[in-house]
RNA sequence: GGGGAGAUACCGAAGUGGCCAAACGGGACGGACUGUAAAUCCGUUGGCUCAGCCUUCAGAGGUUCGAAUCCUCUUCUCCCCA
Protein backbone atom coordinates (compact mmCIF):
# COMPACT_ATOMS: atom_id res chain seq x y z
CA UNK A 1 0.00 0.00 0.00
CA UNK A 2 1.51 3.42 -0.70
CA UNK A 3 1.57 6.39 1.71
CA UNK A 4 -0.82 8.32 0.27
CA UNK A 5 -4.09 9.09 2.59
CA UNK A 6 -7.75 8.49 0.76
CA UNK A 7 -8.07 12.05 0.65
CA UNK A 8 -4.59 12.51 -1.49
CA UNK A 9 -4.98 9.59 -3.98
CA UNK A 10 -9.14 10.85 -4.77
CA UNK A 11 -7.06 14.68 -5.58
CA UNK A 12 -4.41 12.45 -7.73
CA UNK A 13 -7.58 10.37 -9.67
CA UNK A 14 -9.55 13.25 -10.05
CA UNK A 15 -6.58 15.67 -11.54
CA UNK A 16 -7.08 12.71 -14.37
CA UNK A 17 -10.85 12.55 -14.54
CA UNK A 18 -13.58 13.47 -16.86
CA UNK A 19 -16.18 12.10 -15.66
CA UNK A 20 -16.44 10.41 -12.16
CA UNK A 21 -19.61 8.65 -10.60
CA UNK A 22 -19.48 9.09 -8.02
CA UNK A 23 -16.89 11.05 -5.99
CA UNK A 24 -18.39 10.01 -2.60
CA UNK A 25 -18.61 6.30 -3.36
CA UNK A 26 -14.99 6.59 -4.38
CA UNK A 27 -13.84 8.36 -1.15
CA UNK A 28 -15.45 6.12 1.10
CA UNK A 29 -14.15 2.74 -1.03
CA UNK A 30 -10.55 4.36 -0.93
CA UNK A 31 -11.06 4.79 3.09
CA UNK A 32 -12.35 1.42 3.22
CA UNK A 33 -9.43 -0.03 1.13
CA UNK A 34 -6.71 2.03 3.63
CA UNK A 35 -8.63 0.68 6.78
CA UNK A 36 -8.90 -2.77 5.49
CA UNK A 37 -5.44 -2.85 3.45
CA UNK A 38 -7.41 -4.35 0.61
CA UNK A 39 -7.13 -3.43 -2.91
CA UNK A 40 -9.45 -2.16 -5.21
CA UNK A 41 -10.62 -4.35 -8.69
CA UNK A 42 -9.57 -1.70 -11.02
CA UNK A 43 -10.79 -3.06 -14.16
CA UNK A 44 -9.96 -1.24 -17.50
CA UNK A 45 -10.65 -2.81 -21.21
CA UNK A 46 -9.32 -2.61 -24.60
CA UNK A 47 -10.50 -4.50 -27.54
CA UNK A 48 -7.50 -5.71 -30.12
CA UNK A 49 -8.74 -4.76 -33.24
CA UNK A 50 -6.21 -3.42 -34.34
CA UNK A 51 -2.83 -3.20 -33.72
CA UNK A 52 -1.66 0.21 -32.43
CA UNK A 53 -2.29 1.69 -29.47
CA UNK A 54 -2.06 5.84 -29.65
CA UNK A 55 -1.26 8.02 -26.63
CA UNK A 56 -4.64 8.77 -26.74
CA UNK A 57 -5.57 4.81 -25.66
CA UNK A 58 -2.69 5.65 -23.15
CA UNK A 59 -4.61 8.34 -20.64
CA UNK A 60 -6.64 5.90 -19.09
CA UNK A 61 -3.45 3.24 -19.02
CA UNK A 62 -2.07 6.47 -17.33
CA UNK A 63 -4.68 6.46 -14.38
CA UNK A 64 -4.66 2.75 -13.96
CA UNK A 65 -0.49 2.85 -13.17
CA UNK A 66 -1.85 5.39 -11.35
CA UNK A 67 -4.09 3.19 -9.19
CA UNK A 68 -1.30 0.59 -9.35
CA UNK A 69 1.13 3.36 -7.92
CA UNK A 70 -1.47 3.95 -4.91
CA UNK A 71 -1.59 -0.22 -4.22
CA UNK A 72 -4.41 -0.97 -6.30
CA UNK A 73 -5.00 -4.30 -8.32
CA UNK A 74 -5.66 -3.17 -12.22
CA UNK A 75 -7.25 -5.44 -14.02
CA UNK A 76 -6.34 -5.69 -17.33
CA UNK A 77 -9.34 -7.51 -19.47
CA UNK A 78 -8.33 -7.94 -23.22
CA UNK A 79 -11.86 -8.04 -25.11
CA UNK A 80 -10.96 -10.58 -27.25
CA UNK A 81 -14.50 -11.97 -27.32
CA UNK A 82 -15.69 -8.99 -28.22
CA UNK A 83 -13.68 -7.98 -30.89
CA UNK A 84 -14.49 -10.76 -32.73
CA UNK A 85 -17.53 -9.61 -33.70
CA UNK A 86 -16.27 -6.42 -34.92
CA UNK A 87 -15.79 -3.14 -33.40
CA UNK A 88 -18.81 -0.64 -33.51
CA UNK A 89 -16.86 2.84 -32.10
CA UNK A 90 -14.58 5.15 -33.13
CA UNK A 91 -15.72 5.25 -37.02
CA UNK A 92 -19.50 5.05 -37.86
CA UNK A 93 -18.76 1.41 -39.51
CA UNK A 94 -18.20 -1.50 -37.87
CA UNK A 95 -14.88 -3.07 -38.51
CA UNK A 96 -14.64 -6.83 -39.49
CA UNK A 97 -14.85 -9.46 -37.19
CA UNK A 98 -11.43 -10.89 -36.99
CA UNK A 99 -10.59 -14.34 -36.76
CA UNK A 100 -8.71 -15.82 -33.34
CA UNK A 101 -5.61 -15.24 -34.89
CA UNK A 102 -5.51 -11.94 -35.63
CA UNK A 103 -6.89 -11.17 -32.01
CA UNK A 104 -4.43 -13.15 -30.64
CA UNK A 105 -1.49 -11.26 -32.75
CA UNK A 106 -3.23 -7.78 -31.64
CA UNK A 107 -3.39 -8.74 -28.57
CA UNK A 108 0.03 -9.69 -27.80
CA UNK A 109 1.09 -6.60 -29.79
CA UNK A 110 -0.97 -4.51 -27.50
CA UNK A 111 0.55 -5.86 -24.23
CA UNK A 112 3.76 -5.10 -25.60
CA UNK A 113 2.84 -1.16 -25.96
CA UNK A 114 0.80 -0.96 -22.70
CA UNK A 115 3.86 -2.22 -20.94
CA UNK A 116 5.61 0.41 -22.13
CA UNK A 117 3.64 2.34 -19.05
CA UNK A 118 1.84 -0.23 -16.72
CA UNK A 119 3.75 -2.93 -14.61
CA UNK A 120 2.46 -6.35 -16.02
CA UNK A 121 4.17 -8.33 -13.28
CA UNK A 122 1.19 -10.90 -12.00
CA UNK A 123 1.82 -9.95 -9.12
CA UNK A 124 1.03 -6.48 -9.36
CA UNK A 125 -1.67 -6.70 -12.78
CA UNK A 126 -4.33 -9.41 -13.25
CA UNK A 127 -4.85 -9.96 -17.03
CA UNK A 128 -8.24 -11.58 -17.92
CA UNK A 129 -9.99 -12.27 -21.16
CA UNK A 130 -13.62 -12.26 -21.66
CA UNK A 131 -13.84 -15.13 -23.97
CA UNK A 132 -13.41 -17.09 -20.45
CA UNK A 133 -16.92 -16.74 -19.55
CA UNK A 134 -18.59 -15.58 -22.99
CA UNK A 135 -16.91 -18.55 -24.64
CA UNK A 136 -18.73 -20.27 -22.38
CA UNK A 137 -21.92 -18.84 -23.05
CA UNK A 138 -25.23 -20.20 -24.79
CA UNK A 139 -27.99 -18.70 -27.53
CA UNK A 140 -30.45 -18.91 -24.00
CA UNK A 141 -27.46 -16.93 -21.80
CA UNK A 142 -27.08 -14.22 -24.72
CA UNK A 143 -30.49 -13.78 -24.87
CA UNK A 144 -31.06 -13.08 -20.81
CA UNK A 145 -28.12 -10.82 -20.87
CA UNK A 146 -29.60 -9.19 -24.01
CA UNK A 147 -33.15 -8.89 -22.18
CA UNK A 148 -31.27 -6.60 -19.66
CA UNK A 149 -31.28 -3.55 -21.87
CA UNK A 150 -33.86 -1.67 -23.49
CA UNK A 151 -33.96 -0.25 -27.41
CA UNK A 152 -34.72 3.74 -26.06
CA UNK A 153 -31.57 2.92 -23.10
CA UNK A 154 -29.31 2.09 -25.39
CA UNK A 155 -30.48 5.21 -28.12
CA UNK A 156 -29.19 7.19 -25.20
CA UNK A 157 -25.75 6.34 -25.92
CA UNK A 158 -23.71 9.49 -26.94
CA UNK A 159 -22.61 7.40 -30.58
CA UNK A 160 -26.03 5.43 -31.12
CA UNK A 161 -27.72 9.12 -30.97
CA UNK A 162 -25.76 10.64 -33.34
CA UNK A 163 -25.96 7.79 -35.97
CA UNK A 164 -29.75 7.72 -36.02
CA UNK A 165 -29.53 11.35 -36.59
CA UNK A 166 -27.22 11.03 -39.22
CA UNK A 167 -28.91 8.22 -40.66
CA UNK A 168 -26.25 6.01 -40.11
CA UNK A 169 -26.91 2.38 -39.73
CA UNK A 170 -26.93 0.69 -36.54
CA UNK A 171 -26.33 -2.79 -36.13
CA UNK A 172 -28.08 -5.41 -34.07
CA UNK A 173 -24.83 -6.90 -32.70
CA UNK A 174 -23.80 -3.12 -31.39
CA UNK A 175 -26.91 -3.48 -29.02
CA UNK A 176 -24.44 -6.04 -27.44
CA UNK A 177 -21.28 -4.54 -26.31
CA UNK A 178 -22.70 -2.27 -23.42
CA UNK A 179 -24.30 -5.18 -22.22
CA UNK A 180 -20.93 -7.40 -22.92
CA UNK A 181 -18.80 -4.51 -21.25
CA UNK A 182 -21.22 -4.26 -18.47
CA UNK A 183 -21.25 -8.40 -17.59
CA UNK A 184 -17.78 -8.38 -17.39
CA UNK A 185 -17.71 -6.21 -14.73
CA UNK A 186 -19.91 -8.68 -13.19
CA UNK A 187 -17.88 -11.35 -13.81
CA UNK A 188 -14.80 -9.36 -12.51
CA UNK A 189 -16.76 -7.89 -9.58
CA UNK A 190 -14.67 -4.37 -10.43
CA UNK A 191 -14.66 -1.97 -7.85
CA UNK A 192 -13.95 0.69 -10.14
CA UNK A 193 -13.79 0.71 -14.36
CA UNK A 194 -12.15 3.34 -16.30
CA UNK A 195 -12.73 3.93 -19.68
CA UNK A 196 -12.47 6.98 -22.16
CA UNK A 197 -14.70 9.94 -22.06
CA UNK A 198 -16.92 8.23 -25.05
CA UNK A 199 -17.22 4.95 -22.66
CA UNK A 200 -19.69 6.37 -19.95
CA UNK A 201 -22.56 4.91 -21.53
CA UNK A 202 -20.92 1.54 -20.90
CA UNK A 203 -19.53 1.84 -17.67
CA UNK A 204 -22.82 2.41 -16.59
CA UNK A 205 -24.32 -0.49 -17.53
CA UNK A 206 -21.68 -2.03 -15.57
CA UNK A 207 -23.30 -0.86 -13.15
CA UNK A 208 -26.51 -1.53 -13.73
CA UNK A 209 -25.68 -5.21 -14.10
CA UNK A 210 -23.79 -5.77 -10.99
CA UNK A 211 -26.12 -4.40 -9.20
CA UNK A 212 -29.09 -6.38 -10.35
CA UNK A 213 -26.65 -9.02 -9.81
CA UNK A 214 -26.61 -8.28 -5.99
CA UNK A 215 -22.97 -6.81 -6.12
CA UNK A 216 -21.46 -3.28 -5.16
CA UNK A 217 -21.90 -1.09 -8.31
CA UNK A 218 -18.49 -0.32 -9.64
CA UNK A 219 -17.50 3.04 -9.72
CA UNK A 220 -17.17 4.29 -12.85
CA UNK A 221 -14.02 6.95 -14.34
CA UNK A 222 -13.88 8.50 -17.58
CA UNK A 223 -10.66 10.23 -18.35
CA UNK A 224 -10.79 13.42 -20.69
CA UNK A 225 -9.92 12.56 -24.84
CA UNK A 226 -6.65 13.85 -25.55
CA UNK A 227 -6.71 15.74 -29.06
CA UNK A 228 -5.02 14.60 -32.34
CA UNK A 229 -2.01 16.50 -33.42
CA UNK A 230 -4.68 18.42 -36.00
CA UNK A 231 -6.73 19.20 -32.99
CA UNK A 232 -9.72 16.46 -33.86
CA UNK A 233 -10.06 13.74 -31.80
CA UNK A 234 -7.18 11.24 -32.29
CA UNK A 235 -7.34 8.52 -34.42
CA UNK A 236 -5.50 6.62 -36.19
CA UNK A 237 -8.19 7.08 -39.25
CA UNK A 238 -7.17 10.79 -39.10
CA UNK A 239 -3.79 9.95 -38.85
CA UNK A 240 -3.64 12.16 -36.19
CA UNK A 241 -2.36 9.92 -33.52
CA UNK A 242 0.62 9.37 -31.71
CA UNK A 243 1.30 5.69 -31.88
CA UNK A 244 3.12 4.08 -28.76
CA UNK A 245 5.15 1.74 -30.43
CA UNK A 246 6.30 5.07 -33.53
CA UNK A 247 9.80 5.68 -33.89
CA UNK A 248 11.53 8.08 -31.36
CA UNK A 249 12.31 10.61 -34.06
CA UNK A 250 8.63 10.38 -35.47
CA UNK A 251 6.79 10.54 -31.87
CA UNK A 252 9.16 13.07 -31.18
CA UNK A 253 8.22 15.23 -34.44
CA UNK A 254 4.56 14.70 -34.03
CA UNK A 255 4.61 16.17 -30.98
CA UNK A 256 6.72 19.33 -32.19
CA UNK A 257 3.92 19.47 -34.65
CA UNK A 258 1.20 20.15 -31.98
CA UNK A 259 -0.37 23.99 -31.34
CA UNK A 260 0.36 26.14 -28.65
CA UNK A 261 -2.93 25.64 -27.43
CA UNK A 262 -3.55 21.91 -26.65
CA UNK A 263 0.10 21.71 -24.85
CA UNK A 264 -1.23 22.30 -21.76
CA UNK A 265 -3.79 19.07 -22.10
CA UNK A 266 -0.93 17.64 -23.20
CA UNK A 267 1.05 17.58 -20.39
CA UNK A 268 -0.98 16.63 -17.80
CA UNK A 269 -2.46 13.77 -19.86
CA UNK A 270 0.51 12.38 -21.42
CA UNK A 271 3.58 13.22 -19.06
CA UNK A 272 3.85 12.35 -15.48
CA UNK A 273 4.63 16.28 -14.81
CA UNK A 274 3.22 17.42 -11.25
CA UNK A 275 0.77 20.15 -11.93
CA UNK A 276 3.09 23.11 -10.39
CA UNK A 277 5.89 21.73 -12.52
CA UNK A 278 4.09 22.01 -15.42
CA UNK A 279 2.65 25.82 -15.18
CA UNK A 280 6.59 26.96 -14.81
CA UNK A 281 7.16 25.00 -18.22
CA UNK A 282 4.42 26.81 -19.62
CA UNK A 283 5.09 30.03 -18.41
CA UNK A 284 8.23 29.89 -20.11
CA UNK A 285 8.73 30.15 -24.29
CA UNK A 286 6.56 28.30 -25.72
CA UNK A 287 9.04 26.38 -28.40
CA UNK A 288 11.01 25.33 -25.35
CA UNK A 289 7.96 24.20 -23.48
CA UNK A 290 6.77 22.00 -26.81
CA UNK A 291 10.67 20.71 -26.66
CA UNK A 292 10.43 19.38 -23.15
CA UNK A 293 6.65 17.74 -23.75
CA UNK A 294 8.06 15.97 -27.12
CA UNK A 295 10.94 14.86 -24.89
CA UNK A 296 8.92 13.51 -21.52
CA UNK A 297 6.79 11.52 -23.93
CA UNK A 298 9.78 10.03 -25.52
CA UNK A 299 11.04 9.53 -22.57
CA UNK A 300 8.09 7.70 -20.86
CA UNK A 301 7.64 5.74 -23.30
CA UNK A 302 11.63 4.69 -24.71
CA UNK A 303 13.92 6.26 -21.56
CA UNK A 304 15.63 9.49 -20.95
CA UNK A 305 18.92 8.52 -23.89
CA UNK A 306 16.28 7.41 -26.76
CA UNK A 307 14.11 11.15 -25.89
CA UNK A 308 17.67 12.58 -26.02
CA UNK A 309 18.81 11.23 -28.97
CA UNK A 310 15.57 12.30 -30.58
CA UNK A 311 15.59 15.61 -29.46
CA UNK A 312 19.62 16.12 -30.81
CA UNK A 313 18.77 14.96 -34.18
CA UNK A 314 15.34 16.58 -34.49
CA UNK A 315 16.79 20.32 -33.36
CA UNK A 316 19.92 19.52 -36.08
CA UNK A 317 17.46 18.46 -38.99
CA UNK A 318 15.13 21.14 -38.08
CA UNK A 319 16.50 24.36 -36.58
CA UNK A 320 20.19 23.41 -37.96
CA UNK A 321 19.31 22.11 -41.30
CA UNK A 322 21.28 19.66 -41.35
CA UNK A 323 20.91 15.99 -43.10
CA UNK A 324 19.56 13.06 -40.13
CA UNK A 325 22.14 10.67 -39.54
CA UNK A 326 20.29 7.51 -41.13
CA UNK A 327 19.64 8.66 -44.55
CA UNK A 328 17.67 5.56 -46.28
CA UNK A 329 20.20 3.87 -49.39
CA UNK A 330 18.21 3.01 -52.24
CA UNK A 331 19.15 0.65 -54.75
CA UNK A 332 17.80 0.88 -58.79
CA UNK A 333 17.82 -1.07 -61.55
CA UNK A 334 18.41 1.42 -64.27
CA UNK A 335 21.51 3.34 -65.25
CA UNK A 336 19.62 6.54 -66.09
CA UNK A 337 16.46 7.99 -65.51
CA UNK A 338 14.56 10.91 -65.31
CA UNK A 339 14.13 12.93 -62.04
CA UNK A 340 10.22 12.09 -61.53
CA UNK A 341 10.71 8.45 -61.99
CA UNK A 342 13.24 8.50 -59.96
CA UNK A 343 11.53 9.93 -57.01
CA UNK A 344 8.98 7.10 -57.45
CA UNK A 345 11.23 4.55 -57.89
CA UNK A 346 13.05 5.62 -54.61
CA UNK A 347 9.75 5.64 -52.48
CA UNK A 348 9.72 9.23 -52.15
CA UNK A 349 6.90 10.06 -53.71
CA UNK A 350 3.66 7.71 -54.18
CA UNK A 351 3.48 8.62 -58.20
CA UNK A 352 5.27 10.55 -60.68
CA UNK A 353 2.15 12.97 -60.79
CA UNK A 354 3.33 13.79 -57.17
CA UNK A 355 7.21 14.06 -58.10
CA UNK A 356 6.37 16.16 -60.38
CA UNK A 357 4.80 18.52 -58.29
CA UNK A 358 6.97 17.79 -56.09
CA UNK A 359 9.47 19.56 -58.18
CA UNK A 360 7.95 22.45 -59.48
CA UNK A 361 7.43 23.35 -56.15
CA UNK A 362 10.30 23.38 -54.98
CA UNK A 363 10.33 20.99 -52.78
CA UNK A 364 12.86 18.83 -54.59
CA UNK A 365 16.67 18.29 -54.11
CA UNK A 366 19.41 16.87 -55.36
CA UNK A 367 22.92 16.79 -53.48
CA UNK A 368 21.43 20.15 -51.69
CA UNK A 369 20.44 21.77 -54.70
CA UNK A 370 16.89 22.63 -55.70
CA UNK A 371 16.07 21.12 -58.83
CA UNK A 372 13.09 22.05 -60.68
CA UNK A 373 13.69 21.22 -63.89
CA UNK A 374 11.21 18.02 -64.81
CA UNK A 375 13.14 16.82 -67.62
CA UNK A 376 16.22 16.19 -65.62
CA UNK A 377 18.10 12.63 -66.24
CA UNK A 378 20.29 11.60 -63.79
CA UNK A 379 22.64 8.57 -63.71
CA UNK A 380 22.97 6.51 -61.25
CA UNK A 381 26.70 5.56 -59.61
CA UNK A 382 27.35 1.98 -58.93
CA UNK A 383 30.01 2.65 -56.32
CA UNK A 384 30.22 5.05 -52.77
CA UNK A 385 27.33 6.75 -51.31
CA UNK A 386 24.76 7.48 -54.20
CA UNK A 387 23.17 10.56 -55.28
CA UNK A 388 21.78 12.48 -52.07
CA UNK A 389 17.61 13.05 -52.93
CA UNK A 390 15.57 15.03 -50.58
CA UNK A 391 11.85 15.74 -50.80
CA UNK A 392 10.54 18.38 -48.50
CA UNK A 393 12.02 18.42 -45.26
CA UNK A 394 11.41 14.97 -44.22
CA UNK A 395 12.14 12.60 -47.03
CA UNK A 396 15.42 11.71 -47.48
CA UNK A 397 17.75 9.02 -49.65
CA UNK A 398 20.65 8.29 -51.36
CA UNK A 399 20.38 6.24 -54.17
CA UNK A 400 22.96 4.03 -56.71
CA UNK A 401 22.34 1.66 -59.15
CA UNK A 402 21.76 -1.80 -57.41
C1' G B 1 -44.88 -6.44 -47.86
C1' G B 2 -45.89 -1.03 -49.62
C1' G B 3 -44.08 4.07 -50.35
C1' G B 4 -40.09 7.68 -50.29
C1' A B 5 -34.79 9.37 -49.92
C1' G B 6 -29.79 8.38 -50.81
C1' A B 7 -24.53 6.13 -52.40
C1' U B 8 -19.53 11.77 -55.48
C1' A B 9 -12.28 12.04 -54.79
C1' C B 10 -8.49 10.89 -47.91
C1' C B 11 -13.05 12.88 -45.02
C1' G B 12 -17.41 16.18 -45.16
C1' A B 13 -20.18 18.28 -48.97
C1' A B 14 -21.75 20.81 -54.00
C1' G B 15 -22.93 19.44 -58.90
C1' U B 16 -28.65 17.04 -61.83
C1' G B 17 -26.86 16.25 -70.18
C1' G B 18 -21.52 19.45 -72.75
C1' C B 19 -17.79 25.20 -69.82
C1' C B 20 -16.41 18.46 -64.77
C1' A B 21 -10.58 15.38 -63.16
C1' A B 22 -15.56 17.52 -60.72
C1' A B 23 -17.15 24.00 -56.56
C1' C B 24 -16.42 24.71 -51.26
C1' G B 25 -14.56 23.21 -46.26
C1' G B 26 -11.34 20.00 -43.36
C1' G B 27 -7.08 17.06 -43.57
C1' A B 28 -2.56 16.14 -46.08
C1' C B 29 1.60 17.77 -48.90
C1' G B 30 5.13 21.81 -50.94
C1' G B 31 6.99 26.90 -50.54
C1' A B 32 7.77 31.62 -47.84
C1' C B 33 8.26 33.38 -43.09
C1' U B 34 9.38 31.87 -38.03
C1' G B 35 9.86 30.25 -32.17
C1' U B 36 9.15 24.21 -34.30
C1' A B 37 6.93 19.74 -38.37
C1' A B 38 3.29 26.29 -33.95
C1' A B 39 0.69 30.58 -36.06
C1' U B 40 0.15 33.31 -40.64
C1' C B 41 0.44 33.77 -46.00
C1' C B 42 0.88 31.48 -50.94
C1' G B 43 0.47 27.06 -53.78
C1' U B 44 -0.75 21.80 -54.70
C1' U B 45 -4.06 17.67 -53.78
C1' G B 46 -6.66 10.75 -59.75
C1' G B 47 -2.83 8.44 -62.98
C1' C B 48 0.69 8.56 -67.08
C1' U B 49 5.73 8.19 -71.68
C1' C B 50 2.41 15.26 -68.69
C1' A B 51 1.16 22.06 -73.10
C1' G B 52 -1.12 15.78 -74.66
C1' C B 53 -3.30 11.23 -73.20
C1' C B 54 -5.78 7.56 -69.94
C1' U B 55 -9.13 5.89 -65.84
C1' U B 56 -12.75 7.96 -62.07
C1' C B 57 -18.63 10.19 -59.31
C1' A B 58 -21.71 2.36 -55.42
C1' G B 59 -21.79 -2.06 -59.56
C1' A B 60 -23.57 -3.85 -64.50
C1' G B 61 -25.96 -2.56 -68.87
C1' G B 62 -28.63 1.16 -72.05
C1' U B 63 -30.21 6.15 -74.40
C1' U B 64 -27.18 10.20 -76.64
C1' C B 65 -22.60 13.28 -81.15
C1' G B 66 -21.71 13.75 -75.71
C1' A B 67 -23.59 11.21 -68.97
C1' A B 68 -21.46 12.14 -62.17
C1' U B 69 -25.96 14.08 -64.32
C1' C B 70 -31.42 10.53 -68.24
C1' C B 71 -33.36 5.06 -68.39
C1' U B 72 -33.11 -0.33 -66.66
C1' C B 73 -31.36 -3.96 -63.42
C1' U B 74 -28.13 -5.18 -59.09
C1' U B 75 -25.82 -4.22 -54.26
C1' C B 76 -25.83 -1.30 -49.75
C1' U B 77 -27.98 2.51 -46.34
C1' C B 78 -31.75 5.70 -44.22
C1' C B 79 -36.93 7.31 -43.34
C1' C B 80 -42.30 6.52 -43.24
C1' C B 81 -46.33 2.98 -43.39
C1' A B 82 -47.93 -2.26 -42.68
Amino acid sequence: MSQATPDQALAQIKRLCSDLVTEDELRKRLEISAEKGERLRVKFGIDPTFTDVHLGHAVPIRLLRLFQDLGHLPILLLGDATARLGDPTGRNDQRPPLTQEEVEHNAATYLDQIGQILDLDPARCELRRNSEWFGEMDFFDALRLLGRGTVARLLERDDFRKRMDQNLPIHLHEMMYPLMQGWDSVMLEADVELGGNDQLFNLHMGRLLQEREGQRPQICLTTPLLLGTDGRKMSKTYGNHVPLNGEPADVYGKVMSLGDEPMADWFRLATGLEDAEIDAILAGHPREAKGRLAWEVVAGLQGAEVADAAATAFTNQFKHKQLPDDIPEVGLEQDTLALPQLLKGAGLCPSTSEARRMIQQGGVRIDGEVEKDLGRELSLPTEGEGILIQVGKRKFARVRRG
